[in-house]
DNA sequence: AGCACGCCGACT
DNA sequence: GTCGGCGTGCTC
């Protein structure tokens, strides 16, 4: 191995520049690209990542990096081309890029900590201190030492630092820059083996060290945590066992176990012809190298069995395989059955992971133990060193788009990456995305397709219900209408079950006063509160905030708020006056806050323990429940007439996303949708299933009005707390953008700056919320523009202003 | 990000 | 005259 004098690091702060750091003589073996180092920086230690080593350190003095953070790297050095395209494509900071894309919890920093003295809690105890000082000298006393970020957050005062700093000055506290520790570690457990020695047969050992002694001969070896499930008491009467040489103790890691239940092996199906022919197509591509493909296939269809092959081809290959599926509540049908076919050499990762167990996987995946990856969006970038296949099941899902911090596109990254690594990609699903299906009608993805369904059951019969017609009904048929009621019925008769679905949940969505008629809105969102009968208040779904259940109006003080406006809580309760004698259950984000409440749910859907469901798409996205024959949809237009330009395509593969939970067992499915636009193509095509002609009166409308996948967009969110400067910020933002562009050649290619125009929920938490969207057919020219409006100095110095870039949004609320 | 350096107003 | 506000620029 090369050993390098020096390195090339990126540090996780908002810098877009590497840094050169020395290698001392102690670490000189032990540096490797891939590596995490604390290194010091201005003067406080942060975290770097070691990109490359180098012979010279440029002309710059280089400091000594302190300290080598991994004893293995946590990614290939083929990853950070990888890293720095992502960094430099969605104008993000490399170092930060790389933090965002490894485990959570791995960042250690100074952190500047408070400290009481004995001067300053008597000080405090005599009252000779101003309430503000009293108040950090509390917070400091109680948690043996604070963060000062947390004081200066905490104290409201306009010149806590001042404060702090005239406090340390007399004594009262101290400050000191403290490591802060890493969230996640990797996990050692003791192991227990029988020892050299036999137990003397003059000496007399306890019933208890016998049977030890009995469990570690049978069993060779033993965990610690195992052993103590059977003898609790275990870990002291070890001590002496170990101190007599009758048992052996040894340390080491373990991979702590995210998998839980297991699940049953499978034996790979037959392919059906079509599915033969898909894998087929893929594997005489391989020479080809990066291909990237659709799948588009009905539900029930079976993709899975598709990509399972495609895995097990490029494990055959000696390559892996990185499966990405959307973020759901719980583990999906597709990890399962993918545990079930691979066993142990899937990793995977996803949000209900813990940091430890995250890490865990990542190590099991960087050091070759799995060989395929199933995982939520964060997993396009797990540390596989050859990809021989990148698959993205359900492609059109929304939640493969960050929405915060580095705000990448998973799905669009992993055929990036796919090309990177020269394998080929495959999207599935069966409702493209509007922008992948225009690329495989431009050419640039092939398309592969699965016509029918493994078992040949016909597609839901899916019926529309005008609520026009009951404008003017009573409330119960306003909203579950006598179609929707007679279906229901009529599936209850035949003992199967029914999914009753809306995309909002609580009891009440519209609370308004009936003295001075104004809505109920959140002290600090732009959104009206929901009232939720569970809990008895009002809460704001944005930010949490609740109002209990008797508020007085804000506006007029009269307790006179009336709730208008229906989620699932309302629906359940509905349900439950007219279907009296069926069992109910309700799963949305308020009934599954609870760890394993949603297990259970989905449990006892299996089990046919309920007859009816009512959701929101939790419900609607990667499960499997083979006893719903009916799926109801409440109102299919909720979602459709959002001020974005994709809420039309939203709808749309939502709605045939919940359509495709029905009969997906033997009994055929039946779907009740009930819309006030019956004729808006989107709800006819929904109604059909039929991507193709959703995507066909869609693409006019993009195309007319320049949105992708015609043009490529970058969203320029500026927020802050002071609602005037927020939106004079905002012109500013745009005047700059302007004057760039009027700079530029002449010849460049046109670009739209729209806005800035207050966003559609103008405050969230307090804090007002503006954006700005640069529009054009040349990506490079708008990145480039963003990118110099960033260097602007009137941009670099604001002040209590977030700018925010989202390159690709995908939602433009 | 965080922190120091450096330049202007209201105070002992 | 200084203390302390915050704009500016740098960190290998």
């Amino acid at each position: 191995m090369t050993q390098w004098p020096y390195m090339d690091v990126a540090v996780t702060l908002p810098v877009n520049q590497s840094f050169v750091y020395a290698v001392p003589d102690f670490l000189a073996d032990s540096c490797m690209p891939g590596m995490r180092v604390l290194v010091p920086f201005g003067r406080r230690r942060v975290t770097g990542y070691i990109l490359a080593g180098r012979q010279d350190s440029g002309g710059y003095t280089a400091k000594k990096i302190l300290d080598v953070l991994d004893d293995h790297p946590l990614f290939f050095e083929n990853a950070i081309g990888f890293f720095k395209w992502v960094s430099h494509y969605y104008i993000h900071p490399l170092g930060d890029t790389i933090k965002a894309a490894l485990p959570a919890g791995l960042d250690r920093r100074d952190v500047a900590c408070l400290f009481a003295t004995q001067e300053g809690k008597k000080a405090r105890d005599n009252g000779s201190l101003t309430p503000t000082e009293a108040k950090i000298i509390a917070m400091a006393d109680k948690k043996q030492g604070v963060g000062r970020n947390q004081v200066i957050k905490a104290v409201k005062t306009v010149s806590v630092r001042s404060v702090i700093r005239k406090m340390e000055t007399r004594g009262l506290v101290s400050v000191f820059a403290v490591l802060k520790k890493e969230a996640a570690s990797v996990r050692r457990e003791k192991f227990i083996s029988p020892g050299p020695a036999q137990p003397a047969p003059d000496k007399k050992l306890s019933q208890k060290r016998l049977q030890i002694l009995s469990i570690v001969a049978q069993k060779k070896e033993i965990s610690l945590s195992a052993l103590k499930s059977r003898v609790p008491t275990a870990s002291r009467l070890l001590t002496f066992l170990e101190a007599d040489n009758l048992v052996t103790i040894t340390q080491r890691r373990v991979f702590r176990d995210p998998l839980g239940d297991p699940v049953e092996p499978d034996t790979p199906p037959e392919l059906t012809s079509e599915q033969a022919q898909v894998v087929d197509t893929v594997l005489t591509n391989r020479e080809k190298g990066f291909v990237p493909y659709l799948l588009s296939g009905v539900t029930s269809s079976g993709k899975t069995e598709v990509y399972m092959r495609l895995a097990a081809d490029a494990v055959a290959r000696g390559m892996s395989a990185i499966v990405l599926v959307p973020e759901i509540a719980l583990i999906s049908q597709t990890e399962r059955r993918f545990r079930a076919r691979f066993g142990e050499k899937i990793a995977v990762i996803h949000s209900m992971l813990t940091h430890g167990e995250r890490l865990d996987q990542w190590r099991r995946i960087v050091t070759g133990r799995a060989s395929i990856v199933i995982g939520a969006r964060s997993a396009v970038f797990a540390p596989v060193d050859r990809p021989g296949i990148i698959i993205v099941d359900e492609e059109h899902d929304g939640s493969y788009k960050q929405e915060t911090g580095l705000r990448y596109n998973a799905r669009d990254l992993a055929v990036v990456r796919a090309k990177m690594a020269d394998c080929p990609v495959v999207l599935g699903s069966a409702t493209p995305s509007v922008q992948t299906f225009h690329n495989v009608r431009s050419g640039r993805f092939q398309q592969l397709s699965l016509h029918h369904r493994v078992n040949n059951s016909p597609l839901p019969k899916i019926t529309l219900v005008d609520l026009r017609k009951y404008r003017e009904a009573k409330a119960v048929d306003r909203i579950i209408t006598p179609e929707l009621a007679r279906a229901i019925r009529a599936c209850l008769e035949k003992g199967n079950q029914a999914l009753i679905f809306l995309n909002r949940r609580g009891f009440a969505s519209f609370p308004a006063c009936k003295a001075c008629d104004k809505p109920l809105h959140c002290r600090y969102c732009d959104v009206t509160m929901t009232f939720h009968l569970g809990e008895r208040h009002y809460k704001c779904h944005l930010c949490g905030f609740c109002l209990p259940e008797n508020t007085a109006c804000p506006d007029c003080g009269k307790k006179k708020i009336q709730n208008f406006g229906f989620g699932t809580e309302k629906i359940e309760t509905m349900l439950k006056t007219m279907f009296p004698d069926a069992r109910l259950a309700r799963m949305d984000q308020d009934s599954t806050t609870k760890k394993g409440s949603a297990l259970r749910l989905l449990k006892s859907i299996r089990n046919r323990t309920v007859d009816i469901i009512v959701g929101t798409q939790m419900l609607a996205k990667g499960h499997d429940f083979p006893g719903i024959t009916l799926v109801g949809v409440i109102c299919a237009d909720l979602s459709m007439n959002l001020p974005d330009f994709r809420a039309g395509e939203r709808t749309f593969q939502l709605l045939a996303q919940v359509a495709g939970r029905a009969g997906r067992g033997d009994a055929p499915g039946t779907v009740v949708m009930q819309t006030y636009t019956p004729d808006h193509f989107t709800i006819e095509a929904s109604r059909r299933q039929d991507y193709i002609e959703f995507f066909n009166h869609e693409i006019p409308f993009r195309k007319a009005l320049k949105y992708p996948p015609f043009a490529r967009i970058i969203q320029v969110k500026i927020s802050g707390t002071d609602k005037d400067k927020t939106a004079q910020h905002a012109r500013r933002t745009a005047d700059i953008l302007a004057s760039l562009l009027n700079s530029g050649p002449e010849d460049a290619p046109q670009v739209d700056i729209l806005g800035p125009i207050e966003a559609p929920i103008q405050r969230i938490s307090s804090r007002f919320r503006w954006q700005l969207l640069v529009k054009s057919t040349s990506f490079n020219r708008i990145s480039g523009l963003v990118r110099a409006m960033l260097q602007h100095p009137d941009i670099r110095s604001l002040k209590n202003i977030t700018i925010a870039i989202d390159v690709d949004p995908y939602s433009l609320m």
